[in-house]
RNA sequence: CGGAGUGUAGCUUAGCUUGGUAGAGCGCCUGGUUUGGGACCAGGAGGUCGUAGGUUCAAAUCCUAUCACUCCGACCA
């Protein structure tokens, strides 16, 4: 242990797809459930999430949509309605038979009740949705529609990886409706941009714009155009997708309207979305050999204060004189928020506080004992530099550095 | 769905070839010493060895079946 110099075995250089569940691990974000491909979000990986939340919802609603709540299950025959989405998704669906439980001889619980049309678990909602606006709308007028919806999907994925590629995943779409081409498109090129800004601002993320070959298009679109972000196995990862959809699921929902010349038209729409894979590709995009990296902007704590107590003796003076940090940092503002300060006291030693957060990817830490108390000053280390020591640095301290 | 492999404590695992009282590390609990870069010592709790059957005086170990999971191929936000 007194030879490692990194927290995380083994490195990326050794063995990539280790390191990327090590990190996971270590940075106590999730875990894999008794359920094959579906996730435990631990906090702080959940925290995470919404710091992408909230921003992201808040640029949605700056663009002018609005949140609703649409079905977790679909009817069968509405996943038949479109041919391509068909082929895309059928191979991956969960499907809903029975809706009750009968004891069975053995005391085993056995389905019953059978559903007259199965359902299926939502892989996306096109389709389901599709069928709200067809009654929405009669008339331009009733156009454009502007929606989006955060939910879980699930994709019954063969090979799955925590954040990456799960059965069940985490994710936002948004479904809009247009009463012509043109309108729609812009709307599929603007949310492309929104997902772009918020990855280079929020995430730190280079992301690549480009539209994706017909092979690789959304099942059922015309267009579809994604961000791809480049990760450290020099591997691109697509990170998130707008889909131009053209007339096809408007005929296949029966999106009708009147249109301008009163004559009746089919609607044109678009679908958007990123997931939790989001926070899949931060981690590969940001992590070293010490554990994940957190930008600041969505680091669900930005700066952890860690009283050093060596001593019975001063050490509620440490204490209060870390509260009282705490409380100085919390009133300093970051992107109009207040600072996200945490106080660390836990029993435990240190020095293990100490890397518990850098594992974690907390962008600050500070670190106070009697010493500092008594010069007037308090150790800083920066997460993305995580071994040596920082010289004191005299308080009190600014925010400028984040 | 094709190919390979693994099931032993909360986690990682040794033991299996050659059958003979279930072992370790991490984590957890208690006490003490510690604490400015991942602490140490002592003690302690925790196991239907995936499940069912078979062989045997005796099965974690050998045989059969079964279930589950993992890895490699085709799909995917």
């Amino acid at each position: 242990m007194a030879n490692e110099t990194t927290a995380i075995q083994p490195s990326r250089e050794q063995d990539f797809p280790e390191w990327y569940q090590q990190i996971i691990t270590a940075a106590d974000l999730a875990e894999n459930s008794e359920v094959r491909g579906c996730m435990v979000i631990k906090p702080w990986g959940y925290g995470l999430w919404e710091r992408i939340q909230q921003p992201l919802d808040r640029m949605f609603k700056e663009t002018g949509h609005e949140n609703a709540y649409f079905p977790l299950f679909i009817p069968l025959s509405y996943l038949e309605k479109e041919a391509a989405h068909v082929e895309g998704f059928a191979k991956e669906c969960a499907v809903v038979t029975h809706h009750r439980l009968e004891v069975g001889p053995e005391g085993k619980l056995i389905p019953s009740g059978p559903l007259n049309e199965p359902l299926i678990v939502r892989p996306t909602s096109e389709t389901i949705i599709g069928a709200a606006y067809a009654r929405w709308v009669q008339s331009y007028r009733d156009l454009p529609i502007l929606i989006n919806q955060w939910a879980n999907v699930v994709r019954w994925e063969m090979r799955p990886r925590l954040f990456l590629r799960t059965a069940e995943f985490l994710w936002q779409e948004g479904h809009t409706a247009h009463e012509n081409a043109a309108e729609a498109v812009a709307e599929t090129e603007k949310m492309l941009e929104v997902y772009e800004r918020f990855a280079r601002e929020y995430l730190a993320l280079p992301v690549l714009t480009g539209e994706k070959s017909e092979s690789e298009r959304f099942p059922g679109a015309v267009r579809t155009l994604c961000i791809e972000a480049m990760v450290q196995d020099r591997k691109a990862v697509q990170a998130g997708t707008s889909h131009y959809l053209g007339q096809n699921f408007s005929k296949a929902s029966g999106i009708q309207f009147a249109n301008r010349n009163n004559q009746p038209e089919y609607a044109y729409t678009t679908s958007w979305g990123v997931s939790t894979r989001l926070i899949g590709t931060l981690l590969m995009a940001h992590g070293d050999d010490n554990g994940i990296v957190l930008p600041p902007k969505v680091a669900p704590s930005q700066i952890v204060i860690i009283p050093v107590t060596p001593k019975e003796e001063g050490r509620a003076a440490v204490l209060e004189a870390c509260e009282k940090l705490a409380t100085e940092l919390r009133q300093l503002q970051l992107d109009g928020e207040p600072l996200r300060v945490r106080l660390d006291t836990r029993d435990k030693p240190g020095g293990a506080k100490g890397w518990d957060w850098i594992k974690k990817g907390v962008p600050l830490r500070v670190e106070i004992g009697p010493r500092d108390l008594a010069a007037g000053t308090v150790f800083v280390g920066v997460g993305i530099r995580a071994s040596r020591r920082r010289p004191p640095i005299p308080r009190p301290i600014s925010c400028n550095r984040l």
